[in-house]
DNA sequence: AAAAAATGCGACACCTTTGTTCCACTTAAT
DNA sequence: ATTAAGTGGAACAAAGGTGTCGCATTTTTT
């Protein structure tokens, strides 16, 4: 996927790479504006280095939405969405992408105009997640006569509910398998009373 | 609520207050970064009076959030929150939600960084949410040991959610009134099956 | 140990934005 | 009709960011 470079990289200047990307994220997640420099800073790294590895800083954003978005894709591979049980390997699948989307939170904000790479994969991760969808509600656990793109929608909305905290102590109060629990039961059954489980 | 300035502001200041404020929300809206020129240019004023009357384009953003709070507050208040039927005014406050953060998308967006002014009345808002929750709680709507936190958490995700139609086709396709019937029958039921109704 | 690659550092030109000032001219208020 | 307030236009300084060089120095690689 990564673009294949004439020559490989060198040791340090692979690691110069890894270093400038986490700290993109680290310093864009909380000031979207931040300057080149500033990423510089964070990563331990002049500003030229930084220039020298990526041409814009279109170029960065971009190869961080790439990686954050095959961070993604594997996050909702390792739920093994057809071989487990559905409603098994959305609960896992949640739990991990709840622990992708925390820890690279600008790369795949809302922030980021997502290049034609990312968003390739993000358009195969929201088919596997229909597909996914789909045998749940095969197996019955989703109305028969839902609209599955709603049903979609409204877990990708929980699931960015949960991450922005907005209402509550921290950014992430519980640990991922519970607040991955919470969001599937709520897409299932909503907040009104159960009248038979 | 509005700052009371010594001297009131003739006809044509006024209106250009209004234009300003109303071609800013415009911009911004697609054009997060965009620079106070093109804010005068949509406004059909030049970049000095935008200066006169807002000092600052923190200024400017404070004054555009204050006045999409007002109305995102008024929208609420007329659903009769506390006359009305919990559930009716719940979606009628909903239908009338949609209409404000469409038209103020940006103002009332995560781009904007609350000033007290804005963050008093979004935070008056939510407990007027939690109030008409837990009066629908009462009535037996919702589960009596839901945490009403995340109820209202889960509503505000689905408004976002059904306003950004990344999913779908347009930017609200459907009137309001049915995307509000759809947004509380989702936050209430859920996308599971109905055993009874 | 020698060659190649990568980095730090300083400097440069260029651009965009912001905020302010002055002045002639237009518009609304009384 | 007179006065006061508002606007357009141009120009200005200050600030900050971007992208690019060249060169001395350090780090890998072979």
């Amino acid at each position: 996927m990564s673009s294949t470079p004439a020559r490989p990289l060198r040791a340090d200047a692979e690691r110069s790479v890894r270093a400038i990307l986490a700290a993109a994220e680290r310093v864009l997640a909380e000031t979207p504006g931040a300057s080149m420099e500033q990423i510089a800073e964070a990563a331990g790294v002049t500003r030229t280095t930084v220039h020298r590895r990526f041409a814009n800083r279109q170029a960065l954003v971009d190869a961080l939405a790439a990686e954050a978005a095959a961070k993604l894709a594997e996050a909702v591979e390792d739920g093994r969405p057809d071989t487990a049980p559905p409603l098994v390997a959305l609960h896992r699948a949640t739990a991990n992408v709840l622990r992708v989307k925390a820890a690279w939170g600008f790369a795949l904000g809302p922030a980021v105009v997502q290049s034609e790479q990312a968003a390739r994969t993000h358009e195969a991760i929201a088919r596997r997640c229909r597909d996914l969808l789909g045998r749940i509600r095969d197996e019955g656990f989703i109305a028969p006569d839902a609209d599955l793109e709603w049903v979609r929608r409204v877990y990708y909305a929980l699931i960015g509910e949960v991450l922005h905290g907005d209402g509550g102590a921290g950014p992430a109060e519980g640990d991922p398998d519970t607040l991955a629990a919470r969001i599937v039961d709520t897409v299932l059954y909503g907040v009104g009373p159960r009248t038979a489980r």
